[in-house]
DNA sequence: TGTACATATGTTTATATATTCATATGTTAA
DNA sequence: TTAACATATGAATATATAAACATATGTACA
């Protein structure tokens, strides 16, 4: 019985095990893909992205729809800039907010599709 | 000038306001959608979900594959289970995980599709 | 030029949660 | 029925992060 033959787990072969690990993405694509999803796994930043799905708004906007905090809209205005889902344009003392990516709605359908079951 | 008419913010009069709020979900649906999109929001989970997404595995085959402790494995996937992501079947003394919703692949396929660019 | 307004950001705090540790439960076979 | 193995789970710990607070920056206008 050669090494690749024995089980080193409830039905795996060494060799098995690795064919899997190998289709797997690499450590930075999963990185990089948590780092994605989690963007809309968290309510504040799921509502600013419904919102700018309709269209620009400036940040006193979000702040009064959304009833929060400037800061705390501020902080995720960032974060989403950061990630490059939403661009931004200046214009006098505002700051108009944008999607700056074409999967969102797409991402946001498949989510409403699930929990709508 | 009726009420109506009036800016409460840089562009947006009470009514308009009043009317995006109105059509982003529900509270509760924001909820739903946050918690669902979290699950994908973590490494562990998503390499979880990837290897499930080959074929059924007991929870030693991946801890194996993800050389994790079994401990932080049987917490994910205790995870998964209660938001129905993950199914399991007993067979003696191992439990066999498997995918329970066909929303996971499109779900990962336009992620990877998202950060491939 | 000073005041009001809009936004950003560093820091702190509170909370959520991933992992580990210790241990319990359950199963199989000697 | 005891030992070895597989899995689950409660508690502790460490880390991440959302929100709040304090404050800075930037713009417009009187």
């Amino acid at each position: 019985m050669s090494l690749e033959e024995k089980k080193i787990s409830c039905h795996l072969t060494q060799g098995e095990a690795d064919s899997f690990i190998k289709n797997l993405p690499v450590e930075e694509e999963i990185q990089d893909l948590s780092e994605f999803f989690k963007v809309f796994g968290e309510p504040t930043r799921l509502k600013i992205l419904f919102l700018l799905k309709e269209k620009e708004f400036c940040v006193h906007d979000l702040t009064v729809m959304l009833d929060m905090n400037q800061t705390a809209v501020s902080h995720q205005l960032k974060y989403l800039r950061q990630v490059r889902l939403v661009k931004y344009r200046k214009d006098g003392k505002n700051v108009f907010y944008s999607l700056n990516d074409e999967h969102i709605t797409g991402i946001l359908a498949t989510g409403l599709d699930h929990i709508g079951e």
